[in-house]
DNA sequence: TTATCTTTGTTAACCAGTTAGTTAAACTAT
DNA sequence: ATAGTTTAACTAACTGGTTAACAAAGATAA
């Protein structure tokens, strides 16, 4: 008999629980406790397994960047045509963020709460990803296959529509009326309606 | 001669210490010390005026939200045309959050934190505000005036744009290397881009 | 005017509860 | 036994909030 539903070690725990707690109260708001009470440990296990606070924290915001911003690059730098790449980038990031719906907001409080610490831990000796991207579009315009238009805007513009609906939910579900799976649906439509309204947008 | 300059009132500098603190730190990461200092007075002395940090925290946060939400319903439901309504509500929106650039993560993590705290108290009796507008486009679509669009996507496709460039700030800088000039001229930029871009997108 | 009282504004010192982090002892599997 | 785990209990620092004393500026009455 295989172990069956073997239990996670209690440093998965941790981590499993932490990445919770952290992720839907912030830096700020997660006790330590509390993310005890989530692993079912006693609080001075995490010390055991993680100095600090903020150590343990470091570890689910690296994970968190991993998951937020390689699915960027990866997609934006592959080699298919722009029309293509739009769609699979839209597509592709809406669906991650679908099963990881607090990263965004996650992320971009702790950035703005320590851009410096983010800059220099975890956007050291990266090159500017959106070169490529931008060339991209330069040559596409130059070539008479698109409009005009700045590059910088157009990718804000996609990265906005894909992103802000997550971080706005909880407010677009007040002020639209909808229920969870309403949304769930209006999320899933958007996959193709985003890159669509931007495709129609600078198509020729 | 005229009071110049007269020094406010111990309660105007606490309100002002308590929006500069509370919308950059969060209702949780805001200190009553801080805010105590940030006023120049003793901490007692916010509870003199204000029972305690809740019903601080409720002041600005109705305040904010009196910026952040009938700037919005009052151009949407104007009379004029629908691309000049786009027009005029992407141009002077952005320049509000210019204004105040910290309003949407303020407003977002703390709807967020306590949705139903937020639907009770601000939210309540209220008409779902982009009816309007969807029968505008429902109507600009049906004479064929624009392409067919779902007026939900379109509507949030335009507050994503305008609002997520305040929210991604701090992490677009560091991604796109640009100085606080440049992303000022960027901002700028994007209140003739952004509605350029929608209408772009939906005109026949 | 002047002496006394009242109201309002302000403060230092304090209090109780919470939090991150420590420690030393107990348990467990080998 | 012993090395690796796990825990209850503790500590020091911090936080929101209170208190009691004090100060400033009128009001009131002689």
């Amino acid at each position: 008999m295989v172990k069956v539903t073997k239990n996670d070690t209690s440093q998965e725990k941790i981590l499993s629980a932490a990445k919770k707690v952290f992720l839907s109260k912030g830096m700020v708001g997660a006790r330590m406790q509390d993310i005890a009470n989530e692993a079912g440990i006693n609080k001075a296990l995490l010390h055991y397994y993680f100095k600090d606070k903020e150590k343990l924290f470091e570890m689910i915001f690296s994970d968190a960047s991993k998951q937020f911003f390689p699915k960027i690059t990866e997609i934006i730098d592959s080699k298919a045509g722009l029309f293509e790449k739009i769609e699979k980038f839209c597509r592709e990031y809406i669906d991650m963020l679908q099963q990881n719906p607090y990263l965004p907001l996650f992320i971009l409080n702790e950035v703005n709460a320590q851009p410096l610490n983010f800059k220099e831990k975890f956007w050291k000796n990266r090159e500017p990803f959106f070169l490529k991207f931008s060339a991209q579009i330069e040559k596409e315009i130059k070539n008479k296959k698109i409009k005009s238009i700045n590059p910088a805007h157009l990718f804000v513009n996609m990265i906005s529509m894909c992103i802000f609906p997550f971080i706005g939910k909880p407010l677009w579900m007040i002020v639209s009326g909808m229920d969870e799976m309403q949304f769930r649906y209006f999320i899933e439509q958007r996959k193709k309606e985003v890159p669509q309204f931007i495709i129609e947008s600078i198509k020729k």
